[in-house]
DNA sequence: CAGTGGTCTAGACCACCAC
DNA sequence: TGGTGGTCTAGACCACTGC
């Protein structure tokens, strides 16, 4: 099989080796790979030395299993997140959630999980320059491509700004969506930020978004300021690593000075 | 405990009890767990089990272990990386890559692997608009934090427009770091733009980083324009996932029309 | 030397799926 | 009912560490 046998784990070997037959089409795209105890036949090696191998290949998202089926190639392609672009597109249609999504031709879904006037956890009222617990409305949704989890969203806003509107109490919240309706409501955000991290899921996430306990998520906090730097929304991203790639992009500030 | 309680396997319910311990303070930070076979009698199952809990814990970054010694509980907090400020400080004192762990007072220490003329990789050739295979000016280094390495950090430039400019090929390139010097050269960054993925290291960058096979890392690529979007630097970050916050804010654009 | 984690095995039982 | 992956065990050997 392999020329030189670097000193490394045999599972280690195997995960590779089955990523390179996944690359050269061997197992072709959303095909099933041969059973653990094929492979395990195969390779000379006991079905758990496999199923580790396949472990590693299920946390980088390279298969995926169904369970008491067999395990899969993965099928998606990556999907592009442009930060920036994602919000102007509230300019056309609806909000920003769906517009990565539909660019690969694949069926955008949003489903709500809650929205509702709730106490806000503590550091988002931290964010919002609100007491602890203060009222907000809270949008939460998962949304799907093709029919599959992509991200889950909770969006935070500030009770006192946007009880006066209830079109952000249904679930379509009309043209443009919330970012629009905040503009209705005099507070238009002019500024975003985000922080980004990875960590892996937490039990309700593996179960909300089909993944393993060891496959990272991308954790995004965002945050809209309107005019005078007022904060007017916070939205959570949780995302699957393997699905997606950020892009931001900014212009040089050193005109304006340092900070 | 909870209401509904999903079953789990015994491996994650351990997991989630050592990083109860972690929290509580019970393995404090930077102190040992216990060994995997005293856990294993302690909790009434065997070896390979914890070992297996042991390995979530790695992933997600709350332990790391030295070989023939012991494991131990993680002591390094997240180090926060504003893209935008981090360029912007080269107005002060040196290039981008040590501002942030500066800010924690950890030493930083930069370590150069190689300096010099190359053909540049397809993609990075493509990026920025040269033939396949054309030289470019590499700057590949490594950093680190209290010499625990943060991240891998590879430079490429236009030979074309760099080649007069021989600090560029010394270590330190001079006040204000590279981009001083294309500034210097005509070609000062005016724009950037950073495309952020999440995945696993290669056996390259475990050996590195010091990281095992099923840590995430942050895949940055980093692209500086000059005036008229002409493209002046490529820049791949490789960083250990659980050790970094990227940042990022902008202006909205709605102003300046949809693209 | 003894203690640590790294790895591997053979065998076992389970839940899930399609037929 | 048979095939799939999910999990667990007891036992074993190894490389590495510090003493």
């Amino acid at each position: 099989m392999a020329a030189i046998e670097a000193p490394k784990s045999q599972y280690g070997q195997i995960a590779d080796e089955l990523r390179k037959r996944i690359e050269r089409g061997v197992y072709p795209l959303g095909s099933p790979l041969p059973s653990e105890l094929r492979l395990a036949d195969e390779l000379g090696v006991s079905r758990v030395t496999v199923n580790k191998a396949v472990t590693l290949l299920r946390a980088s998202g390279d298969v995926k299993v169904r369970r008491g089926l067999g395990t899969y190639v993965r099928s998606f392609p990556r999907i592009m997140r442009d930060a920036k672009r994602r919000y102007a597109a509230r300019s056309l249609g609806t909000g920003a959630g769906e517009v990565e999504v539909r660019k690969l031709n694949l069926t955008s879904t949003t489903k709500y999980r809650e929205i509702g006037r709730v106490g806000s956890p503590e550091r988002v009222a931290q964010i919002l320059g609100l007491r602890k617990g203060a009222d907000t409305l809270v949008r939460r949704r998962v949304l799907y491509a093709d029919g599959e989890p992509t991200q889950m969203a909770d969006s935070y806003f500030p009770w006192t700004i946007v009880k006066g509107d209830g079109s952000l109490l249904r679930e379509d919240a009309g043209k443009g969506g919330s970012y629009s309706r905040l503009a209705d409501l005099g507070y238009a955000p002019v500024r975003f930020t985000e922080d980004v991290t990875v960590r892996l899921p937490n039990d309700a996430e593996q179960q909300t978004l089909q993944l393993d306990a060891n496959q990272p998520v991308f954790e995004i906090w965002h945050v809209a300021y309107a005019e005078g730097d007022r904060p007017v929304e916070v939205c959570i991203h949780v995302m699957p690593g393997a699905l997606w790639t950020l892009r931001y992009d900014w212009d040089d500030d050193l005109a304006a000075g340092p900070s």
